[in-house]
DNA sequence: CTAATAGTGTCTTTGAGACAATATCAT
DNA sequence: ATGATATTGTCTCAAAGACACTATTAG
């Protein structure tokens, strides 16, 4: 193909985030109001071009990152989610976009990033619904953000990265109740996790009182894959075909 | 980040596909030898940049996969993989590669493509032990289409994409025994396979002889998700960390 | 004590894995 | 019948889901 005349076409590559926390219980997504056109003004998916020359994708996702949450990379879950490239999902020409999602404890008030006017937690189910509009096409990319998460959360140890460095049996449940929009039977979640080997470790005991028994507290364990998985309840049984990207 | 003086990087886009199919109940990559260099004379994954101003990735995608294996693509189940874009990865300079992964039933043997000396199949494990040098990080890429296809058979119905329309159950357990690299109770998978519903379903009766009883024949049914799913067996008991990409 | 939250136990059903037996073809 | 391959059963154990109970704190 790269032979004699012909010459390959150059794309501009931006990187987006799909960054997902908790905030009351409930899953939530990070919008930025774009201060620029194009969509001045709409809410969109922080993310940007690739910096100076030569600039990592990878860096480039922390890079954006940071300065969207100000929160130490170290401690954010990040992952490549997938290329969006369809031509014409940008009015400014080819622009290819790698998306990612980022996961992270309760994360304080997001900062205005240099880019966006002003940056905000969004429930995740007001972007699925549709009743937000997002700028190019980063309704999709959120939906499938987050549905990697849901999936990811069954066969990875994916939840802690929703967790503080400690946590309770009770906070992770939480999560999984949150991202996947469904209620957990508190007692048999109890015994499924304990059951995983090394997905969660024994971390201190007591706590700061709630008004009960105060709950033991945990940290991630060294697995990373769980086994046995925590299936989640929704398409085990009533529901057809769900789930599944491509 | 796109405002003033400073302007975004462009950025070379390629192609590059993992395509596997069955060959003698093994799991078999198909690899071309480069005409051109960089790497030339040296084995890789089929790929090129994208064509004409404007090609769409999965078009480019599909075109290096009917240009390689001349096969109706209607047939092939093509899907995103991931990107790889790391600086140094290509020596002329800063070439993101779009890797696809394809799946397609017992295939002719290939063709030479424009850019490609020869093409061949190689046996996947050739290719995840390192014992064949691959161009690039093609080897990586390989892997991470291999583990892909691994993880996507015990969940959706992608193990129809390696046999023809019509296929014995017989059939579709050589598919997960090669890919997964293990061996399987036949009396077991039986059951299962046909507790999945909707993943198979009859097709005419008998067929072939083979010097035993003829074997029912089915086609692929309606459900992409399988549930429940098939667990490989390898990482149920024994197997610590493995699994699991990020 | 009561209220409140944390954690354990039991029972039933479903699916996985090991393994035996039967069915249907060609010869 | 024999050899070969396909298909159906059976038995045991692990894990899921439903649900009742005990434990430990604060007041």
């Amino acid at each position: 193909m790269q032979n004699d005349v012909w010459s390959p076409t150059p794309v501009l590559l931006t990187v987006d985030l799909v960054i997902l926390t908790l905030r009351e219980g409930r899953l939530h997504v990070l919008l930025v109001e774009r201060g620029e056109d194009p969509f001045r003004g709409m809410l969109a998916l922080p993310g940007g071009f690739l910096d100076h020359d030569g600039e990592e994708i990878l860096d480039a996702a922390h890079r954006e990152l940071s300065e969207e949450t100000a929160l130490a990379s170290g401690w954010v879950h990040l992952e490549q989610l997938a290329v969006y490239g369809e031509s014409g999902r940008d009015p400014r020409g080819r622009v290819v976009s790698v998306a990612h999602l980022a996961i992270a404890p309760g994360l304080p008030d997001p900062i205005a990033g240099t880019d966006a006017a002003d940056a905000a937690w969004v429930p995740a189910e007001g972007v699925l619904s549709g009743e937000l509009g997002l700028a190019f096409d980063h309704r999709r990319i959120a939906a499938d953000g987050i549905e990697r998460a849901r999936t990811k959360l069954e066969f990875s140890s994916l939840a802690t990265a929703f967790c503080g460095e400690e946590f309770t049996i009770a906070e992770l449940q939480q999560v999984y109740e949150a991202v996947w929009g469904t209620e957990l039977d508190t007692r048999n979640f109890y015994r499924k996790v304990q059951a995983v080997k090394g997905f969660i470790v024994p971390a201190g005991t007591d706590r700061r009182t709630t008004g009960g028994r105060p709950a033991r507290l945990y940290r991630a364990g060294p697995r990373t894959v769980l086994f046995p998985p925590l299936i989640r309840p929704a398409l085990s049984a009533t529901e057809e075909n769900t789930r599944g990207e491509e």
